[in-house]
DNA sequence: GCATATTTGTCCGTATGTATA
DNA sequence: CTATACATACGGACAAATATG
């Protein structure tokens, strides 16, 4: 019944929203909230809403074809993740992150993914997906795939993280690097950011290799705060001259 | 508040779950759901409704006065921060913790904790939030004041990973820390749990305060390991006895 | 500054499915 | 196995807040 009103909320782009329907081949159950919540949060950090555009209520239930009371209940999810923010009688936006915001998420990352490094046992590590990561990422820059090196990069550091061998951990990475993205689109310069690291990503992998966490630790640390030296200002310039 | 037809919804006796009505108090504009959040949240966290116990949609949202849909709002919110758990089509409960769970708990907060502590710069440390906590807690325990005593020791590492001085941090390990109230609620001897610490927690203190940031991490490292076996011991029994 | 349209906030009623006694 | 209770999800309603002309 739900008339869906073409050009709701977004001026261009493919109009398909849904794909919501047969979820079936998860084990996983779960309602329709959550599976509206993964639809919503998938479209957000892929860039299909960009950062500051409103979700609308009307037109989002429309397109998904729910009712506005579930959708609302994914709006809650999405906004606890920061993906989302919800100003009181004026709808959902997504997020446009403050300089402030990139700086904590760094702070984060820097704390939690050298910790983890730290907290390695004795040299054997369990490096099988942080190397998966960088050479998916090598790969990808080498087809000049911006898009999924950018992937690739962000799963090289959940998988540093990973290393920590705890759920709440990744959790926590998997929030904090999809709250970055945000700050990714609204640049839209991928290569700039992205390349310079990938060599870097490979020396901090074959210092673990060889064992020496300490040394991997150290590059790492002062990867990130290049990193986010450089995002931040970019990011700050990028704010202003709008 | 809105749609308020035909008077109040719900004429008949609320409990003792109330007192939605007037947080007029905090500047910060939110919505019912998030209200309601707060409520069941503090009469989770003081065991009001202790760990198993399940949360009835129709008897708790006519406790608050508040519509069901809004109920399952607040109730996404809860769960998100593993308060709660979702079971399809069976309700929401408060969560009771595995053995698992209290393991990364405390593999989380080894993390957090003794990393905020590394990233301290120069000596002179801000110290104010941790001393009071330390404070009030010795006091707490001089009255046999074990409830307070409690939610001081939690203060105490709240301040500690707050002098990392970031938000996303604090967030998590507000919801880590409340996760584990309910360990402490499935068991219920605050004494035992929280006295041997007191001293501890002092002298951690001390060390920081002369400036001893990496004793200071020792200690806390020794600390949480002791705890986290303490505990996890008594809870697995405590568990398997039921 | 005002009148109007749009959208959110909240509630109600209800049909359907699922788990449990 | 049937019955009951309850969660799930939808749609409609209206007040209040906000955006718009």
């Amino acid at each position: 019944m739900a008339g869906t009103t073409a050009g709701g909320t977004n001026g261009g782009g493919a109009p398909d929203l849904s794909e919501l329907a047969t979820h079936s081949a998860s084990l996983k159950r779960s309602g329709t909230a959550e599976r509206v919540a993964v639809v919503l949060r998938d479209r957000i950090t892929e860039g299909y809403f960009p950062p500051g555009s409103r979700l609308s209520e009307e037109s989002i239930s429309g397109a998904l074809a729910v009712s506005r009371n579930t959708l609302r209940e994914a709006f809650r999810l999405l906004s606890h993740e920061r993906l989302l923010e919800h100003r009181l009688n004026r709808g959902v936006f997504v997020r446009i992150l403050a300089v402030d915001d990139l700086i904590d998420i760094y702070r984060v990352r820097l704390l939690v993914e050298c910790a983890a490094l730290r907290a390695l046992g004795e040299p054997p590590f369990d490096l099988t997906a942080v190397e998966a990561a960088v050479s998916t990422g090598e790969q990808a820059a080498l087809r000049d795939d911006w898009a999924a090196c950018s992937t690739a990069n962000i799963r090289f550091h959940q998988a540093l993280a990973g290393l920590a061998d705890s759920p709440r951990t990744d959790e926590l990475m998997r929030n904090v690097l999809a709250e970055l993205r945000l700050a990714f689109h609204v640049m839209a310069d991928p290569r700039r950011f992205h390349e310079p690291y990938l060599t870097r990503n490979r020396e901090i992998t074959d210092r673990l290799t060889k064992g020496d966490a300490a040394g991997a630790e150290r590059m790492l640390a002062f990867y990130l705060e290049d990193s986010r030296r450089q995002l931040a200002e970019a990011y700050a310039q990028r704010l202003t001259e709008r």
